[in-house]
DNA sequence: GAGTGGTCTAGACCACGCA
DNA sequence: GCGTGGTCTAGACCACTCA
């Protein structure tokens, strides 16, 4: 039991104050990794408050990846090891580097069409050729077993990589962008997560070298609290410093060192 | 006034039927780019729910930086302009590119301390040299007067670049992680936003070429729905295609398309 | 001082899981 | 069938903005 009270006075919120306990709590090992957290109404009872609080507290722990929420069953401290988070290298075939490290990484073909227009949203990342009607795929990514991201393509190749699931070739030159998003209903049953749950969003444009031509657009929406991403920063000409951290195989883990 | 209707049979959630007729009638022009829109109690009576579900909608294109909250005065439609939502090339400095772009980024030091120890979140960042102490800075980083990110660093640098504030100069290899977080109450006082707010993480560690030694460990918190982040995919052997939008000045807006 | 967004409460109903 | 998380309601109080 935690001697722990709300102080009203308190200029951080009340949920913020029930967060930074139940972090606690839980990093000291009072719920354990994989234990099933009380109840919302019974954490509501004793920290007093109500349940919408203790709610939106829970909330942001599921989307650090702190937690994770069974509909039906509880809520469960997620473990802190490889297959709560996974980190994916941006500037590499983000599969090869799961594979290597040791993760079992799935592409699985949900839907397929032979032809498809390109989104007029997605239209801007390939103004150079207006293409007129592409290959479309739509996977869903899992990692460990867990699904990370699902992924629409537009392909202009004619081979059958698109269907087979072999998305990860590297066609030439590729340039993308990332951004937040909040999961739609579909979106968020495909990636067994709940509406509105935080995303990131790649759009990733890729091009043969030899005619510039359009090799791949696919946008990936990847599950916030379950991947992280890693980057190299450019140094001299041409010189790439790649991510130290993967090579140790270093697991980062949740927080921002303030406690949310 | 709109015929829209909530379906409460709809598979969709209310505030997310909600949330998509709002964006229909922000696409369609219904409230121009600085509007004003009506009072959450309003929008309430309109759509025949509760203030609640309003909110969660209203948050949720915040959070996709659509609309901007001001308290005490009203939830304004944002500009789909430059000023509203700025692209950042990972591989680059930063700053080096929105004043490029014709934005104005100032770094303006909030807090500076000659020694600080690296919080142990970060140390796993730093495994090599376990730093003893380093040069701390807190820098706000505003856009066009906007405030966008906050930098937390732990500078090797014994000269004045810190402190005046130039934090951008290009050091060796770095090399960086990008997460997702969420503001506590401090961090969205000083960057403009709510408690809860969705940021995105990134931590850089740079290191001197020649030595290998650490130049600046960095975390940077950067408002989600204020930013996107531009990279780029290794090629060939040190082959590097740059982000081509930024070269175009495509400034992407909001959305995945599927209207969340 | 009226109106606004930010927060919190108390209660309700539902779909789902699991024994 | 009970307990759980997921959603929604109705109402309250506060701090803030602005006329």
């Amino acid at each position: 039991m935690s001697t722990f009270s709300i102080d009203p006075s308190s200029p951080y919120t009340v949920w913020g104050q029930v967060q930074r306990d139940l972090r606690r709590r839980i990093e000291l090992g009072e719920f354990a990794t994989g234990d099933k957290l009380p109840s919302e109404i019974d954490l509501a009872q004793e920290y007093g408050v109500s349940r919408a609080t203790v709610r939106r507290c829970v909330q942001s722990l599921i989307g650090l990846g702190v937690l994770q929420a069974k509909r039906g069953s509880g809520t469960y401290v997620l473990q802190e090891t490889s297959a709560s988070r996974v980190t994916v290298h941006l500037q590499r075939p983000w599969r090869e580097q799961l594979l290597a490290a040791g993760h079992v990484a799935r592409s699985r073909l949900v839907r397929h069409e032979p032809t498809h227009e390109v989104p007029t949203d997605l239209l801007r990342f390939v103004e150079r050729d207006r293409p007129e009607s592409l290959q479309f795929g739509l996977h869903l990514q899992e990692v460990d077993g867990r699904p990370i991201a699902i992924t629409e393509s537009w392909s202009s190749t004619t081979d059958d990589a698109l269907a087979s699931g072999r998305l990860n070739r590297v066609p030439a030159a590729a340039s993308g962008i990332i951004r937040i998003g909040f999961a739609t209903l579909d979106q968020a049953e495909i990636l067994g997560t709940v509406e509105g749950d935080a995303l990131f969003e790649t759009i990733t444009c890729s091009r043969f070298r030899e005619t510039g031509a359009l090799a791949e657009l696919a946008r990936t929406l990847w599950v916030a609290s379950r991947v992280d991403f890693g980057y190299s920063r450019i140094l001299a000409a041409g010189q790439i410093d790649m991510y130290e951290l993967l090579a140790h195989g270093a697991q980062p883990t949740h927080g921002n060192g303030e406690g949310r």
